[in-house]
DNA sequence: GCAAGTTTTCAGAGATTATTGAACACTCAG
DNA sequence: CTGAGTGTTCAATAATCTCTGAAAACTTGC
């Protein structure tokens, strides 16, 4: 049962490695990957350090960030001081809606450049297809993170 | 006249910042909208050393990352012995199916997990979720981006 | 209201990463 | 084949970012 456990870990600091190459902090990544692979339902802040190897103001500033996205929660712990932190349903699809911020930042950026160079220049005509690009990505991500959550919840629901 | 350029120059550097913050080298950045925003057709290397304050190292690292994601391309340019970079068309389109690398790695950590704990175990509900996302992403994501390639042509074509 | 337990903050240490600058390699024209 | 003009590489430097550790600030049960 301890093998399960340690190739558990394994997994989760191999997907942590690949997030913080595509951006996302090392510790947040590595704090989020140890709640997806916990076999414990939620887990404490001092469970983390242990796991993890950390300082409890590491994960202190992992927590930070990871709540406001809505990737993990706090929950509420019976009996207990300690709080609880725990990996949110449906967070893969919070976390790819969150990218439509960048796509939308995108477009807008385009947009800036557009209205100084005019459409009909040298940059114009790159930024037309860059803003028709992320007008067109951020409608359909949108219509199609609604499709998954439909989806989902109806097969399991 | 001067007044556009230094306006396109700052809109292209604060998206350089955005694209950062996302996980992209300040300096391949920089480089990528520096050509992005240009008034010229094609930039060489030295065009970009200064307007970017930069070394021709720096430079040369930044062409090596953007080439084979196939964000910039070498063309080439006669009656002139250096290099000259351009933005490809549909860049933007190449950028986001490279995403996709990503979302199959996702799909993948999550099977993984699914292997070693199982479908009914704590770690294995959640994991399923992922995985289910990711697949759908993965699939709908590359029909997206053909279609944008299919519509965009047509309108243009 | 106090004290034990817990989380948050933050200055400084430490680690990591990116950039420079110069040497080396390459490419062509003559 | 030679040499001027470019591009690339890489060790050392500079800059950045992150973590720690300890102190401060909460929180809650008593």
């Amino acid at each position: 049962m301890d093998e399960k456990d340690a190739q558990l870990r394994e997994a989760a600091e191999k997907l942590a490695l690949t997030l913080s190459e595509s951006g996302m902090q090392k510790t947040t990544a590595r704090v989020m990957t140890a709640l997806l692979f916990s076999r414990q339902e939620a887990m404490t802040a001092a469970d983390l350090c242990e796991e993890l190897r950390i300082s409890s103001g590491a994960v202190s500033g992992a927590v930070k960030q990871l709540i406001p996205t809505g990737i993990i929660e706090r929950v509420p712990a019976p009996g207990s001081r300690r709080d609880h932190y725990r990996f949110r349903e449906h967070a893969w699809a919070t976390l790819m809606g969150n990218q439509n911020a960048l796509l939308s930042s995108m477009w807008d950026a385009a947009s800036e450049g557009i209205k100084v160079a005019g459409k009909d220049s040298t940059p114009g005509r790159r930024l037309d297809e860059m803003q028709h690009f992320y007008g067109f990505m951020q409608r359909e991500m949108a219509a199609l993170i609604d499709k998954w959550l439909e989806q989902y919840d109806t097969d399991k629901g």
